[in-house]
DNA sequence: CGACCGATCGTCT
DNA sequence: GACGATCGGTCGA
């Protein structure tokens, strides 16, 4: 079952950061299904200056402005295309970064396209890698979560607050003060959370 | 291990 | 013209 657009359009972007644990993310590309269950999100909010919106509109987070229930894509370091879901409602951009799945589905088709031979943990380990593995490109923002080229899946499975873990988010030290905000939430002991052993 | 570095380009100032 | 919501490799201790 798909996650009913309901989910996305909530205020509380941390909330649903949480929630989003233990849910599938797939892309299906030239019939192709691919994916596995989201172990590690992060949270950004417009009033936090982590946020690409946290300055206003422009064209490369115009789509947050949008409904949620779409993803935001963008190009980072001029190679990574990083995912994020855009939650809340109609100017109010809120967004949720996928940094890791634990492979479930098309294994195969993930290892071609990150050419690696076997699988591992770095396959779905970290936000760029995870696009890499599922084949989502910028060229996806604005696509809804409920389509069929891309979706986030709910197979009942939830994670207790005990289970997750709340930290400070990754790679946003230019956001002074607000990069200490524990925004960034995964399941606790899972091999596939980014930045442990290799 | 940890620190550092190169790749690579769209976006914003 | 500078700089990332990154990654993987290398180098030195």
């Amino acid at each position: 079952m798909k996650l009913p657009l309901d989910f996305y359009l909530r205020r509380n972007v941390v909330t649903i950061a949480k929630q989003l644990l233990g849910k599938g993310l797939f892309t299906k590309i030239d019939g192709q299904i691919t994916g596995g269950m989201i172990v590690e999100t992060e949270a950004y909010s417009y009033k936090e200056k982590g946020c690409h919106a946290h300055n206003g509109m422009t064209k490369r987070n115009e789509i947050m402005f949008a409904d949620g229930g779409v993803a935001y894509v963008y190009l980072c370091y001029g190679i990574h295309h990083l995912f994020n879901v855009v939650t809340n409602n109609k100017d109010i951009p809120h967004a949720i970064l996928v940094r890791a799945l634990e492979p479930l589905k098309g294994i195969e088709g993930m290892l071609l396209r990150t050419n690696k031979e076997k699988l591992d943990f770095s396959l779905t380990k970290g936000p760029g890698n995870v696009s890499k593995a599922l084949g989502i490109q910028t060229k996806h923002t604005g696509i809804s979560l409920l389509s069929k080229e891309l979706y986030i899946a709910d197979d009942g499975t939830n994670y207790t607050n005990k289970q997750i873990v709340a930290s400070p988010r990754i790679g946003v030290d230019y956001a002074g003060k607000d990069a200490e905000l524990k925004y960034r939430f995964y399941i606790k002991g899972n091999l596939y959370v980014s930045g442990k052993s290799k």
